[in-house]
DNA sequence: GCGGTAATGATAACCATTATCAAGTAAACT
DNA sequence: AGTTTACTTGATAATGGTTATCATTACCGC
């Protein structure tokens, strides 16, 4: 049922990165130092990160990427469906990887700190799925956001 | 309680329209006009709307009222719970009125025209307090999105 | 190697939202 | 009623994330 959810950041997001790779192979687009430095970026992310902090997690690293790639990266990867968009309420967009299988996470987001924390819970998924098969909508993704106080602020 | 001041006196117990009346009366706000005409937009909404949207909305209608005023409306009634904000996707904030008796909705979202409809589902609402009861997170509130293809984009 | 062109990085432009501030005005107090 | 106090307003400047522009770079098929 409701797994308990810690990020192991460990080899389950390994298979992304060449997802991704492949995907982007097979839409016809050339190789570039600064998208791949994107996607390695992303690849390593255990939650989301917004364009910004991952441009200044890549230059702190030494890269000379520009702003400009960041964001034009990420919409790409997000009109591939290899990136996930998600709002946590701040008017700042955020992106994690999209994982092949579906298996994905949600989100809890502290109104006070703006801490994001994630979980995944199956009874969710159901719920959303049968809600899916009964709207006049073809819903090709969902995101589910709990608000509130985190652990610290509480 | 009389309040002596001269407002339509709706005794539909449980609209927002008078429960934000009282909430702000109660936190001891002067009455404006300003003020007023955006809780009346918003009491009228049958969806979210952004600020931008009411703002338009209401100097159509021959209201003066000035950007600033709706956005900080918008901050005070959001800071009292009196109203609910919805992230769409685009980047603009929208917001809707958060009914006293707790009922409440979510939202497809079409990623093509930008569409939104709202739904309600019992599983659902039921799924999201089992979470919110498990997990180590003052949950206060949650917000859904479907995203996907409305009928007419379709 | 060459050439066409996708991609880059710097930066200007854009736009939603916030902050500032002088003027307006609701409520309290004579 | 007049006065005072300070909350509120509307116009506008400032902020900050995101997008568009553009000259330059560099990938890749030939």
């Amino acid at each position: 049922m409701a797994t308990p959810h810690t990020h192991t950041h460990s080899h389950d997001h390994g298979s992304w990165d060449t997802h991704a790779a492949d995907a982007l192979a097979l839409k016809g687009t050339r190789r570039s130092s600064a998208r791949d430095a994107v996607v390695k970026a992303i690849a390593a992310q255990d939650c989301c990160a917004s364009a910004q902090e991952i441009h200044a997690r890549l230059r702190t690293g030494g890269s000379t990427i520009g702003i400009a790639s960041v964001y034009r990266t990420l919409e790409l990867l997000h009109g591939m469906g290899l990136v996930t968009r998600v709002d946590t309420g701040d008017g700042v967009a955020r992106f994690e990887p999209t994982h092949p299988g579906g298996e994905h996470h949600h989100h809890l987001v502290c109104t006070n700190c703006g801490a994001v924390e994630a979980f995944h819970d199956d009874a969710l998924e159901e719920a959303i799925h049968r809600i899916a098969d009964r709207v006049d909508f073809r819903v090709d993704a969902h995101d589910v956001a709990l608000r509130g106080a985190c652990r610290a602020c509480r």
